[in-house]
Parts: structure tokens; sequence; C-alpha cells
DNA sequence: CCGGATCCGTAACGATACTG
DNA sequence: CAGTATCGTTACGGATCCGG
């Protein structure tokens, strides 16, 4: 339990004991989409000290809400734990409520467009059948991840998916987001576009990120 | 904008900018069963300071997240606005996930009613069409609520309800728990009890608190 | 370069006292 | 009742350093 604890008996109170510290939900947004290092993990929370960064990882592991997993020999990396994983229907909660919070992307904010992306994510999850099943994928920049719609769920995962996609896309950033928030559409866009095009045209058009 | 903002173009980032700080989400716990005073508030959030409290509720306010409303003529009180509502989904979610983490009952932890009758609530609305339609008044030591089930929600609010339930449960706070967690039933308990005996029984049944 | 640990100045929190 | 003011303590942010 951590010194600052509510000590009050009702689960709210106990999951925020956990997870309501600063960064924790936030560390949970970029485990959401796989596992990851704990350098890429600095990289996803520009701001945040790698001394917290890695008391928070002690903490969450100790819990069992996260694990350390082995992805390739010799590297190890962070991973939720199924425990884990529920914080996610949390964490798209306050994604959609926080939607309408968003201001045009200010130079000295951060901007990452697996971030949009995981807008998009969550909003199709509360909005089922609306978007096109398939798997898709995008490499933004530096950035790569990769989005699949199925059974009325939407699943969102960084890196290049295990099998070939129906669709590919591939632009800068600043594309991206005009793809996102609706300002353009593919045809006057500059990005390689490679599988079903009608397809990823579709699902783009199902959600909009708030232009302002 | 707080001084210490994530400052990330994240709608969850935005979002917990607004509401990520310690003791925000249990305000918005206890708004979420209707209004309360300033003192309510204080004494539904034991181990808040005073100090504290009034600049949460000035930035909540300043948000639009709760509004000042008037009770009573003279009186002022603290509600959720439309906007507030949203954030009751994120608060039931954090409250199911944290269910599992309950421990028994600690002698320095505060114990409520109606945080255990919360948590009940919420596992109803994620389980619909298993609790028996109809309002439920408890009185339970010196606190009070009511809980209406139709059209498979099921909703909280403190007081007593504007219309005569459909069944009356008086008791005291120990007598409430055993119930709660499935440790005693309505037989066995020291109660008085008015209206639909059964109904109470199987809304009783439906969920149980984890009883250690 | 990755994965941290250590140290220190600053901001947030906790407790209590005080006021209209 | 509904807050404000003050102050000691804790947590956070940024930087530096260190072993593999």
């Amino acid at each position: 339990m951590n010194t600052r604890s509510y000590r009050q008996n009702c689960s709210l109170a106990r999951a925020l004991d956990l997870v309501g510290e600063r960064w924790t939900l936030l560390i949970i947004r970029e485990l959401a989409r796989g596992p990851k290092r704990f350098t890429d993990l600095e990289s996803g929370l520009p701001g945040i000290g790698a001394n917290l960064l890695a008391a928070r990882l002690k903490r969450l592991a100790a819990a069992a809400i996260i694990e350390r997993v082995q992805t390739a020999p010799g590297t190890s990396a962070y991973g939720l734990t199924q425990h884990g994983e529920g914080l996610t229907a949390t964490v798209q909660d306050l994604i959609v409520w926080g939607t309408d919070l968003l201001e045009p992307p200010s130079h000295d904010a951060e901007t990452r467009a697996a971030w949009a992306a995981m807008n998009m994510q969550a909003w199709m999850n509360r909005s089922p059948d609306v978007a096109p099943d398939g798997t898709y994928a995008f490499a933004v920049a530096d950035e790569a991840f990769w989005l699949r719609v199925a059974d009325g769920r939407s699943q969102l995962r960084d890196g290049v998916p295990p099998y070939p996609p129906d669709a590919a896309l591939m632009l800068d950033r600043e594309a991206f987001l005009s793809l996102a928030t609706g300002q353009r559409d593919l045809g006057h866009t500059e990005a390689e576009i490679h599988g079903d095009r009608r397809r990823l045209e579709k699902l783009l058009e199902t959600f909009r990120l708030p232009a302002s």
C-alpha cells in the first residue's frame, strides 16, 4: 500500500490507491497497444522522470497489473497482465470523455499519431458495426501501428501486424492528423496506399477527431 | 490549465489534467449520488483537507464538470453538470475493476454503506436484467440512499426517494454489510423491512460483495 | 545505448487554526 | 456552515551518474 492511501473500504478508493497516482494511467495507455521496453515507455511519456517511471513500473508489477515479458532473446519489456487489461475499459472511457476537451495541437504539447488512433479505437468500441471489418496498418512518420476491426470490437497495437493487412497507409504526421480530423480526404493527401483503398476511406470516415 | 499539466495532445492526458489529481474522482463518486453541500462532501471524503476540497471544487466548477445548485432556499450545494455525468461511466468501471482488490474492512479505514451500494449499482449496470425492477430505499445507520432498477439500468441516490419505494430496509451498518457480502440473508438479520420483501431478497441475491 | 539509481529544488498535499 | 490562511511533509521533475 502506498504511504498516501485513501484508507477507505471502497473499491474505487482501492483502485485509485493503485492506479490513481500521476502518470500511472498514461503508462497503461502506452502498454494497451502492446508490450514496451523501458526506453520506449520514456519516449511515449514525454516529461516523466526515469526514476518515477521505474517506481511506477515496480508498483504496477507488484500489484500484478503489469509483468516483465521476453520479447526477443536478451531484451525484456513490460506488458499488461490479464488483470491490467481490465483497465483498458477505464482508459477508453476517459479517452472518449476527454475528446471534447481536445484543443488544436499546440506546439509546446507533444503529439503522437498513436494517441489519435486510440481515440478512434475507443470511439469504435462504443459504436459497434459502423466501421468496416478488417486489418489496417499505419506507418506515420516513425510510428507504426495497426488496427483490427472485427465482431464490433476494435483493437489497436503498435508495430506491424503479424499477417498481411487488408490495407496499409504510409504518410507523415501532419497528413495523418488532417485525415483524422477530416480536414482532408485520402484523395487530397500525400500518402502511400496499399491494398483495399475503399475500405480504408470508409474507415477514416467513421470517426473524426475534433478539428479545433 | 494546471501548472502541472501533461502537455500532450491526447484526450486521455487532457482528461487526466482535469480529473487525474488526487481526490478528484472521489469527489465525483460522492456527487454521483446527488448534489452535496461542502460539509457533506468533507464527511464523505474523510482525510481531505478543507483547503484542498475547496481548490478541487473551484477547478471542477471552472471546467463545468460541477456547478453550484440551490437545493433549499438559503443553502447551496454542488452537483454534477451533464458534462460531469459523463464521468460516472469511468467511475463505475474503476469500481468494478477494484472489486477484486477489496480487503476485509480494516478498522483504520473508513467504511460507508453507500460505497458498498455503489459497488452493487455499478455491477448491475454491467449485468442488466438480473436484478428485479423497482425502487428500493435503504436507511443504514445515519446513511440514507435509494436504488432504482429499470430498463436494465440501475441508479443510486442519497436521501429518500421522491415517491414511495417498492421496498424499504432499515438496519445498522454491520448488518447491511453482512447482507451485502452474503454472510447472512434477510431472515437472519435484525432489520426493519417494509413493502415487497421477496423482491428485496431477490435484489440482494444478485450481487455479493467479496467477503474477504 | 539500455535500464535504471541517486540527489536535490520545487510543487502539491495534509493537518490544523482561523474567519465571515 | 463554508470556506481561507499558514506551515510542515511528501511526492514529483530534472539532472547526473553508473553498471551491463
